[in-house]
DNA sequence: AGCACGCCGACT
DNA sequence: GTCGGCGTGCTC
């Protein structure tokens, strides 16, 4: 008899797989879920290969646990995501098996409900459950205990005395199954024919990854909604990725408009026996089609014909916990290994994916027009060289006549200014100190409402000074340039009689009071919103016409070379929000320099122009062109720092050939969450040798490895 | 992730 | 003197 051994890989921070002895007469596979011990304790695993030989003094597998075998192509995903993040193996096996509890799957659920026999021995803890239960209706023991106010152990002691039964609960359909010929879809002729064109996508022998690009209302959702019935029709299963904010009850009502029932959905609130049995469903091939959140990546799916990107722009699909990866792109690599046809949908696509389009490495379906015939806002901009604005003021008097206009018909404006606080920076009149924040020096915003000083790099605060802190003088501060808070004073003093609310992060009251005002802000409570990028997504306001930036040109300047495209997206989807409603909207962009390609573009409504533009500007400035940038965030613990980035400077001054660093992108050091933390720009000519670099980097820097976390933010598909 | 070990501050 | 904080290293 041959012996085994298994090379098991632990949901930890670990690279390696650890090896174990196989017992006799344990039949293992590949990819089979497994308990084994690992120091005191047992762990659960997954077999990553098989060998035979000796166990010699290995310790043994202990067991196999019934959970789905992770397949061949899953841990090929798996491991791609490992190299190309720089996370361990572990790390990254961990984000698929997380997912699912393994002890608790064992667990069969019981309700419990009152019997009528009393206990012998009567106790307020126990008379509290009994009250609790009267009503006769069947519950899960915790629930009971919970509603009861004890801990379960009274509830178990019922059971003993035979005051409650248990009962078996029966298993609820995790999902049903969606009918993909039962809505009929009643699509225009564009929309029928980018339905095609990705349902034909399909049946490719190499299905390819295809931008759906539609504004707001050309139907983007029923188009790939018919790709996704196609998925169904094959037998196959299809994933719809969203940015989790989406997961909305009116998504799931267009879906169950089309398909009859509601999808499967996967996010973090799904939890316990629901989660495992989705799990589970989606691995035998059950579930046909998940709606989910980022997560919802890694499940393992039978056989995966589709993965749709919705808002493919969005950033929340980057994730940076422990792995850090762009769920997006991540999706084009699964999508890739599994055969799958990728959908990556949006109104504003990313430049990655543009570019990518350019380059002929992912197709582009355009849905023009807005369904139900609304225009997109004409945009404008308003040269502020050209326009007298008082001293101290901000809004030009271009833009306040069209505030008036609107104003006057009823209608809303939304002021758009992305700089929280009252001021940015603060200085004293009489010895024009700066206030600076002691930890990062950058400068110190006030915040008026707060009375704070705030940096807005690092979180520091401090009280805003009655005197000087350098000379002492009294009353000497003055505020330079605008921030939100200070726009609502301007428009207070032009508009006074009318309704005005400031919308940012620093807003009291949290996501709770930001949904409220949103929500009375759509019910027209409001006749003017300055807002910070905050306003930018999210809910429509139908009585918004007229949206006013008032300075485009911030974000431009920054050394980022990723600050043009950023902005670009802010100033399009803002701008955007104007004419969601009956009414066409306008909008009014502030700028310097109206030349600039990305005012330009935004103003033409010629995206193609900005991204033609900047990849022309980033050749002559000898910025990395896109896809090929990676940055490096490296945290370290507050001792650790200087020597931590003194040899990153170090090693990163004597690149290889092939490797270019642009330098810290970031301040050198900043205090971020109790971690120093700094961020490099490094491109490549080549990605693979960029992540034999980085991993070549780490290896040779022992001091940061232990607690350096590494961010990598290149685009795969370049090198797949 | 756990768990042990080891190094520094504040106390029964 | 020790108790215990957490930073660090190890687990086949």
């Amino acid at each position: 008899m041959t012996s085994h051994i298994a090379d098991v890989l632990i949901p930890l921070a670990l690279d390696t797989a650890y090896s174990y002895a196989v017992p006799d007469g344990l039949d293992l596979k590949e990819g089979d879920v497994v308990q084994v011990p690992l120091a005191s304790r047992e762990v659960v695993g997954v077999v990553w290969g098989l060998r035979s030989g000796q166990g010699g003094n290995l310790k043994k597998v202990t067991g196999v646990v019934d959970a789905p075998n992770l397949s061949a192509k899953m841990r090929k995903f798996l491991d791609w995501i490992a190299w190309y993040t720089l996370a361990p193996k572990g790390s990254a096996l961990a984000m698929g098996l997380k997912l699912v509890d393994a002890e608790r799957a064992e667990v069969v659920r019981v309700g419990v409900r009152l019997a009528g026999q009393l206990p012998k021995r009567m106790t307020p803890a126990r008379q509290k459950v009994i009250e609790a239960a009267q009503d006769g209706v069947v519950r899960l023991k915790s629930e009971l205990a919970h509603a009861a106010g004890v801990s379960a152990g009274v509830v178990d002691g019922l059971i003993d005395e035979g005051t409650l039964e248990t009962v078996t609960l029966l298993q609820e359909p995790v999902a049903e199954a969606p009918n993909p010929d039962s809505g009929s879809a009643a699509l225009s002729d564009g929309q029928q024919a980018a339905a095609l064109e990705l349902i034909a996508s399909m049946a490719e022998e190499h299905p390819p990854v295809t931008l759906l690009e539609g504004v707001t209302g050309s139907g983007k959702t029923e188009v790939y909604f018919e790709a996704v019935a196609q998925a169904v029709r094959d037998g196959r299963q299809a994933l719809i990725l969203m940015p989790e904010i989406a997961l909305t009850t009116q998504f799931l009502d267009r879906f169950a408009a089309r398909f009859g029932v509601k999808p499967a959905t996967w996010h973090s609130g799904v939890t316990g026996r629901k989660r495992e049995r989705l799990y589970a469903a989606i691995a035998s091939g059950e579930v046909r089609v998940v709606a989910g959140a980022r997560s919802a990546l890694f499940l393992p799916y039978a056989d995966l014909g589709l993965i749709v990107v919705d808002e493919e722009h969005e950033t929340a699909y980057k994730q940076d916990d422990g792995v850090h990866y762009h769920a997006r792109d991540m999706a084009v690599v699964r999508g890739r290994i599994e055969n799958a046809s990728v959908v990556l949908a949006s109104a504003t696509p990313s430049i990655e994916s543009r570019v990518n389009v350019q380059r002929g490495r992912y197709r582009h379906v355009q849905l023009p027009e807005r369904f139900g015939g609304r225009q997109m806002p004409q945009i404008r901009a308003v040269d502020l060289r050209r326009e007298t604005i008082p001293k101290g003021r901000w809004l030009s008097p271009t833009l306040n006549l069209s505030i008036e206009d609107t104003l006057g018909r009823g209608e809303q404006v939304l002021l758009f200014l992305n700089r929280r606080g009252y001021a940015p920076l603060t200085l004293c009149r009489a010895c024009a100190h700066r206030y600076e924040c002691p930890n990062c020096s950058a400068w110190l915003v006030e915040h008026r409402f707060r009375r704070s000083l705030v940096c807005h790099h690092c979180g520091h605060v401090e009280r805003t000074p009655q005197a000087c802190i350098s000379c002492g003088s009294i009353d000497s501060l003055v505020p330079c340039g605008p921030g939100v808070e200070r726009i609502a004073e301007e428009v207070a003093e032009i508009f006074p009689d009318k309704r005005c609310v400031v919308l940012s992060s620093d807003m009291l009251g949290g996501t709770e009071r930001l949904r409220t005002e949103l929500a009375a802000i759509a019910d027209g409570a409001f006749d003017i919103v300055i807002g910070t990028q905050l306003v930018a997504k999210g809910h429509n306001f139908p009585l918004m016409t007229l949206v006013g930036v008032l300075d485009a040109d911030i974000g431009l300047t920054s050394g980022d070379p990723r600050a043009a495209e950023r902005t670009f997206q802010m100033l399009q989807q803002v701008t955007g929000r104007a004419g969601r409603g009956e009414k066409p909207g306008r909008a009014l962009v502030q700028t310097w320099q109206p030349d600039h390609p990305v005012i330009a573009a935004l103003v033409s409504g010629d995206a193609e122009r900005f991204y033609e533009e900047e990849t022309r500007v980033r050749e002559i400035a000898g910025l990395p062109p896109f896809g090929r940038l990676a940055s490096l965030i490296v945290s370290a613990a507050e001792r650790e720092a200087a020597e931590a980035h003194a040899r990153a400077m170090a090693l990163v001054a004597q690149p290889p050939a092939g490797v270019t660093v642009l330098g810290p992108a970031e301040a050198p050091l900043a205090l971020i969450r109790g971690r120093y933390r700094f961020r490099l720009l490094v491109k490549t000519e080549r990605e693979v040798d960029l992540q034999a670099y980085l991993r070549d980097w780490l290896g040779r820097c022992p001091k940061v490895r232990g607690n350096a976390r590494v961010a990598i933010d290149v685009d795969p598909q370049s090198f797949l």
